[in-house]
DNA sequence: CCTCTGTCTCGACATCCATCGAAACAAGGA
DNA sequence: TCCTTGTTTCGATGGATGTCGAGACAGAGG
């Protein structure tokens, strides 16, 4: 077994993903997404959790829609946010194969 | 449904292990580990891989250990390094709460 | 048109982080 | 003991990142 299971350039990308991961704040947006009733919530519901202005509530939910983790889409005054799961699953994918160590 | 998810406290623990994943190098470090032949490897093995000096590596590694996704053992001159399983597998849970939205 | 509210962009600041050279520490062998 | 090799620690430096205030943009409703 000589060949690198994760390489060079996709380390590069999931280590993009998993950076964007490595917040508390952007942790929290992204569970509060998830469990919010319907799987979307607006910025308005998710900066009130937090002791921090709406310019960074902002550029977290930036850096989590720039790693492919959320969506966001306007409807009339509000933008509403959603999960994108197949970036999740592919990620938990990812950490099973270095849990078994070497994959099939 | 009003409780967080993934509360405060928990997201800065998730949020360091996540940050420590957060590199290429540190991605590929920990697969070539979890690759390698017995699911160790020692430094002088990981070192040749990259383009960075010995420093740089020990310093990913110490990212690792302190994250608790690795451990290492000095055994004579040499120091192996080896995954640990549950951390990783933690992570993975989340993912996939997340993914699910509300949990049960 | 104007205004109000929700959200984002821009620019600045302090802090953190990846990388390295130099030096220290650990273990083995001459 | 000294030397050599493997690994880490220390200190410095350039670049990335979290946070914010001020302002801009978007849409709804007078």
């Amino acid at each position: 077994m000589t060949t690198e299971p994760v390489g060079a350039e996709r380390a590069v990308e999931l280590a993009r993903v998993f950076k964007a991961l490595g917040d508390p704040v952007r942790l929290r947006l992204l569970s509060l997404i998830a469990s919010h009733e319907g799987g979307e919530a607006c910025v308005c519901e998710l900066t009130g959790v937090f002791d921090l202005k709406g310019p960074t509530i902002s550029h977290h939910l930036k850096v989590l829609k720039e790693a492919g983790l959320i969506t966001g889409d306007r409807r009339g005054t509000w933008i509403y946010y959603r999960v994108s799961p197949d970036t999740l699953r592919g990620l938990a994918d990812v950490l099973a194969l270095d849990d078994a160590g070497v994959p099939a």
